[in-house]
DNA sequence: TCAATTTTTAACAATTTTGTTAAATAAAAA
DNA sequence: TTTTTATTTAACAAAATTGTTAAAAATTGA
């Protein structure tokens, strides 16, 4: 007896399915046939494993958003000197984005089209955290004078933007996946830069 | 004989309306009823008038994508120094963000569901136009050493990202509308001083 | 093996949405 | 007024989508 049921694997296969047709090429109308057909089984299934369409979103919804949320707790709760937790959280971010670029993207528009969601909100705290090493940072002059809550919109932006934004972007400035891909490469760098007073660029 | 036709002001009514629920309100899926009901007219004028609800969607893209692109022309190739017409250009952003914050968004989205736009690109002059014009800031120390790309994506993600994403940023940060409010209207100069090297804040 | 259980499939009903058409009503222009 | 135009209403057909149910197929355990 196999320790994976085969159960198990699907209904992990049409989660992993929903979520990359969602978050990763940012359908955010697939039908529940476009994901069976992704996922190579049969609608019916969705409704048997999900029981409707709104419960998978929630399942998945809440999965990432769980473990989006420890990663992050982790690096700002981490003994990491505060430029380093940003450089952490930078490169974190861009891994996931790789992957599932258009997860924000997916709650807004579900919020605007009358979703609730449940945020279980330890944020707070770490917030608060965050609002503390900073204040020392600005102390030290590592940082622009600012409200620090003006510094997380800024690194937030500054990092999802690009990225979700990407094809009105690549198609506007007319750049080709290489040099988009180039651009995206290049752009840790230049967020550290603009977010911290670098020591003249000399 | 009047110089406005009563089907035209109905028309501009419904366009408006359909801008608003999509533009505004983000409600990216908003049914042709309810549009109609928005607006205060019958589903059937929308077919009349428009045939079809995607010919009404291309109606109001067009719309927007030709002023905005006019405006930012009129910005870029005016005699202004560089800086004011960033200044210039956040602050248009920031006006036409406030009527329509979820615009790029509903771009966005719409293209990831298979949508395909014609972007009527004189952009590539406006770009070229900008690129020569960041050249010579940099020469002079006012910004620091980038590709010009990476700096409009910074310029764009500043700008929009906290507008668009408002929804998500104000829940997870529990802020009150007030205290989002006042954060935006605060966000211009953040912004600039992200931007431009300034003349050391110490 | 064979019976029980699990998993998949096919067929169906209900709902929603879109777009059409024809006729009725209201408003504007002549 | 009459005529024309604009708007509403109602009825309908077609398509898409969702969720249910019962039967078929696969698998598991004895």
């Amino acid at each position: 007896m196999s320790t994976i049921k085969k159960d198990e694997i699907t209904e992990e296969l049409i989660k992993n399915t929903a979520k990359r047709l969602f978050f990763g090429e940012g359908k955010f109308n697939a039908t529940t046939q476009e994901i069976a057909d992704a996922a190579g089984v049969n609608r019916t299934l969705i409704n048997y494993y999900f029981r409707s369409r709104d419960k998978l979103f929630e399942i998945i919804f809440n999965d990432a958003q769980r473990s989006e949320e420890e990663k992050t707790k982790s690096i700002i709760f981490s003994e990491l000197p505060f430029k380093s937790k940003i450089d952490e959280f930078i490169d974190y971010s861009f891994e996931m984005a790789k992957e599932y670029p258009y997860m924000e993207l997916y709650l807004v528009t579900q919020f605007n089209q009358g979703g609730y969601f449940k945020f279980q909100n330890d944020m707070d705290k770490l917030l608060e955290k965050f609002y503390e090493e900073f204040e020392i940072e600005m102390k030290k002059g590592t940082i622009r004078k600012m409200d620090p809550k003006q510094f997380i919109l800024n690194m937030v932006s500054l990092i999802s933007f690009p990225i979700a934004m990407r094809p009105l972007f690549q198609k506007s400035m007319s750049l080709s996946d290489e040099q988009y891909e180039k651009i995206l490469g290049d752009r840790k760098q230049i967020i550290m830069d603009t977010l911290f007073n670098n020591p003249q660029s000399k």
